[in-house]
DNA sequence: TCAGATAGTGAACCAGGTTGTCTATCTGTG
DNA sequence: CACAGATAGACAACCTGGTTCACTATCTGA
């Protein structure tokens, strides 16, 4: 990731920052910047075993539940890396398994009252976080970065995919 | 990540996606869909065991070569980690190392042929993908939106830290 | 009715991190 | 000049969170 001389100046005086590799850095460093932010002020609220991702993995749920294998679709990844997550958060209190009345085969995933906790105060300090961007940027800048982004990425499908990309196997 | 009805409705009608949830998916999704493009790319020109974060540290090794434990620093991973990288970077032929004459502690890490290349037309790619951006968006606001990220970024320690908040450890 | 699709689970495996420990080497200070 | 302490690299054991393969239970449509 990253480079030397990314903000300013290197010590060779040669361009260290070719700006076509400024943007993706610029992307996801904005990105950790504001997904710490959530993740630290989570964690001061009262839930510390939170992790930074988890809290999309909530959203994904959603407040009227899914299965292992339509949350594993969602987020790009198979469904028994999906059902290890659930069981994980299953630990931690966050979700709870029912098994659907209307198909023996599926289990519904649902948020606990932790869970609905957790997810409502990430909304919460995510606005938070948003609004001292507008601060800093203005409301009109910002609006137009997230108009921006939203151009330039695919509307409906959100497949993020992490782990591809990333090395994940 | 994600949540079904990010860019549009949702069947509930309910807001699905609260606006302060929206920055970060895309700002995640925007780096995703702009690497996979230099990714891709990348692989069509002769390099197709590349992984997508090859590019960022072929970056951070930079041309003058550098060592696992100040790879690692740049990183924000062990020198441990780094050296793992190093290794299987080593095997694809991308890095060399050779001892450092001043300190026979150190080895110096640096790119090959094969690896210079690909810094190379990572950068133009890098470049191409940026100009589309352009396109798209306009130069006024790309330029916007580079500046505003940058604003909101910390400009010259760029540890992304990557596994950190994604779980790794 | 029954072949085929789908949900969930377990097992084996892998990648890429972590920490702890060790040796070799350099460096600053008494 | 010697030596305590810092630093570089490497090895091992371990963890997390992915993967694929294989299997059972259940649903669905022809």
């Amino acid at each position: 990731m990253a480079a030397s001389g990314a903000g300013g100046a290197d010590a060779d005086g040669a361009a260290a920052e070719p700006p076509g590799f400024e943007l993706p850095l610029r992307l996801l460093m904005a990105f950790r910047v504001l997904i710490d932010e959530v993740h630290a002020e989570l964690a001061r609220q009262g839930h510390p075993d939170m992790r930074p991702m988890h809290g999309f993995v909530f959203q994904a749920i959603g407040p009227h539940g899914t299965t292992a294998a339509d949350l594993g679709r969602l987020l790009g990844v198979s469904k028994q890396a999906a059902g290890k997550t659930i069981d994980g958060l299953e630990q931690l209190g966050y979700v709870e398994r029912h098994t659907d009345p209307n198909d023996a085969r599926r289990k519904l995933v649902g948020l606990t009252a932790h869970g609905v906790d957790s997810l409502v105060k990430s909304a919460a300090i995510f606005e938070d976080v948003r609004a001292k961007w507008a601060d800093r940027l203005g409301a009109d800048r910002l609006r137009a970065l997230e108009e921006d982004l939203r151009v330039m990425t695919p509307g409906d499908t959100i497949h993020l995919d992490m782990p591809a990309w990333f090395g994940g196997g």
